[in-house]
DNA sequence: CTGTATCCTTCACGATACTG
DNA sequence: CAGTATCGTGAAGGATACAG
């Protein structure tokens, strides 16, 4: 879509290519922040489990594994504050508290779905690449 | 394909629906290392910026603000290393070096696209969903 | 059961200076 | 021009204990 190329002007070695046009729809700025608020250690991972259906916290806490209490909670907290998914705190004793992803949060993970299938597809070539650069 | 299910044990007053379907294609540990490659600070940048074709490391640089010169060398080495995008040494004097996308790199930029796509239509519903949640 | 509150460690990153 | 080498910092995250 991109890539209107630059490489014609190789012959001059002087030649900086201009940017032909911008790589992502905004400059950076914004994309930076998007990736921060996801692009931690566990937000991804609760998101895709969250996909199939609403969980408690112990149960979630189950299966996310190592997370830390702690940081399930900062996690949950953040994604809530960014209205990826919701709590809900019922009542009761022993107190019960559920998560569920927004529809927001679950067109999210729908993005993220090509990029986890990419990583599935092409895992092997990856390490390929990375045993012939560490071969030399 | 994996959460088989923890949720069983709400059956009576309080009914949670199953998963409809599987969270991701596999189990975190690959999704986790696959983050990792690209979550870090600086990547995602570098590949959306190359999109637009091969850069040397001056202009590389130039164009990622802030990027520091060791940022920038160790980003494009790990790139290189999992075959994301190739550098290329032209050799002269002064030294020249271009580094552009593999295919690879190419294809994992399109993904992210759909990320970018999503982050920038949500920027707003995003930010509001703060600023309810901060008022309070 | 669903969290907080501390303490502590690691390491990603920035700044700066130097080099082939 | 295209990097290394070195040092310092802050923030992210883990471990553990405690609480409503």
């Amino acid at each position: 879509m991109f890539a209107s190329n630059t490489g014609d002007t190789h012959g001059d070695p002087t030649t900086v290519p201009p940017h032909p046009c911008a790589a992502w729809p905004d400059n950076g700025a914004g994309i930076r922040e998007t990736i921060d608020r996801v692009g931690d250690k566990w937000s991804v991972l609760v998101i895709g489990i969250l996909a199939a259906g609403p969980l408690r916290y112990s149960a979630l806490r189950d299966q996310v594994p190592g997370i830390s209490q702690r940081m399930l909670t900062l996690t949950v907290r953040h994604l809530e504050r960014d209205g990826l998914l919701t709590r809900t705190v019922y009542p009761a004793v022993p107190p019960r508290v559920e998560y569920e992803l927004t529809p927001l949060g679950e067109r999210l993970r729908e993005t993220f779905y090509a990029f986890v299938q990419w990583a599935t597809d092409h895992n092997d070539e990856i390490e390929e690449s990375r045993r012939r650069y560490d071969a030399r």
